[in-house]
DNA sequence: CTTATCCCCTGCCGGC
DNA sequence: TGCCGGCAGGGGATAA
C-alpha cells in the first residue's frame, strides 16, 4: 500500500541496480498486470508481444512521478509501473521466487520481480516520447516531494473546494504522491482537523501545510529506508507512523487518545486535541 | 466543473 | 476451532 515515500525508496533501489542491465527473458504468470494492449487481446498474445519487445532491451534510467515508477529502456520505450495497494517491484538475486506476477531475467543472473498479492498493480509499455501524454501522468499535479508547492499555490487552488482537506490532499491533480497515510500524518504534524473543507482554511494553515508536506515525506523516506520495505498488514510489519492504525493509543504529543474517523470513505486517524 | 459511489482483487484480523 | 464481515498506504469509471 505504497505512497510517495515507498515508491521513492523503490525507485532509488532500482536506480542502483538496473541501469545498464539487459533483459534476457520474461516470465509473466499473471498477464493481467500488463497494460497498453487492446483490452480484449488474448493474454498469450500480449505476453508474446511484451517478450519480443523487451528481450534484449537494456535499462537506461529510473524515475518516479507521484506514485508512478518510470523505467526507461534503450529501445525507445518506457515501462510505467503502479504498485497500487500491495505491489512491490524489486531486483532479487538469482534464487527461486514464487508468487510474483512478473519477472524479467537480467544479464547478470538477477531478476526484476513484481510481487502483488491483491493484483491491483499495473505495468504499461509506452513509447518514451508519448510519456507526457499518457492520461494517468498528464492528470498529475506537481510532485509533492520534488517540487514542494509554495503555500500560495496550495491556498489559491484550495480556495474554492468544499472537499475535506484530507481528501483534497489525496487528490492527485492538486499534488502528486500523497495517499491516505501521508495525508493523515501530515495533517497531524500541521495541527489541522482532516474534515475541515479546504476552502475554510486560513492562510496560516496553508503555510503550515506547505512546510509539513516535504518535511513529513523526507522523514517517511528516512524512516523506511533501511531493511526490507514492508506494508502495514504484512506479517511482522512495524508501524512507523505517529497515528495511523493506533486508535485508542495516546497521542505522541499530548497523550489524548487517538480517534479513528471515516472521511471520504477512508479510515482517518486524528488527535482530537492537537487537531482541534 | 465538482463530489460521491462503486468497482477492481486478495489476505488478514477480530468477533462470534 | 471455523466461519464471516469488515477492512485495506490506490485510483479509474460512472453517476448526480
Amino acid at each position: 500500500m505504497p505512497e510517495l515515500p515507498e515508491v521513492e525508496i523503490t525507485a532509488r533501489r532500482l536506480r542502483a541496480a538496473l541501469p545498464g542491465r539487459r533483459i534476457v527473458d520474461l516470465e509473466v504468470p499473471d498477464p493481467r498486470l500488463l497494460r497498453g494492449a487492446a483490452p480484449d487481446a488474448p493474454p498469450e498474445r500480449t505476453v508474446a508481444e511484451w517478450r519480443s519487445r523487451l528481450t534484449g532491451a537494456a535499462f537506461a534510467g529510473l524515475g518516479r512521478r507521484a506514485k508512478f515508477l518510470l523505467l526507461a529502456l534503450d529501445t525507445g520505450e518506457t515501462l510505467v509501473g503502479h504498485l497500487r495497494m500491495t505491489g512491490k517491484l524489486m531486483v532479487l538475486p538469482p534464487v527461486a521466487a514464487r508468487g510474483h506476477r512478473f519477472a524479467a531475467a537480467l544479464d547478470d543472473g538477477s531478476r526484476l520481480v513484481f510481487v502483488d498479492p491483491r493484483r491491483l498493480g499495473e505495468l504499461w509499455r509506452v513509447p518514451t516520447v508519448e510519456l507526457a501524454a499518457l492520461p494517468a501522468l498528464a492528470r498529475l499535479g506537481p510532485d509533492a516531494l520534488d517540487e514542494p508547492s509554495p503555500a500560495a499555490r496550495l491556498a489559491a487552488l484550495g480556495a474554492r473546494s468544499r472537499q475535506p482537506i484530507k481528501a483534497w490532499l489525496m487528490d492527485q491533480r492538486h499534488l502528486g504522491g500523497l495517499g491516505n497515510i501521508c495525508a493523515a500524518e501530515i495533517l497531524f504534524h500541521a495541527g489541522l482537523p482532516p474534515d475541515r473543507p479546504a476552502a475554510d482554511l486560513p492562510w496560516e494553515a496553508w503555510q503550515r501545510l506547505a512546510a509539513a508536506i516535504p518535511e513529513y515525506l523526507r522523514w517517511a523516506i528516512e524512516a523506511q529506508w533501511e531493511g526490507e520495505l514492508m506494508y502495514l498488514g504484512e506479517r511482522d510489519a512495524v508501524n512507523p507512523f505517529a497515528l495511523y492504525r493506533r486508535a485508542g493509543a495516546p497521542c505522541p504529543r499530548c497523550g489524548t487518545p487517538i480517534r479513528r474517523l471515516v472521511i471520504a470513505g477512508r479510515g482517518t486517524y486524528v488527535c482530537p486535541r492537537c487537531q482541534a
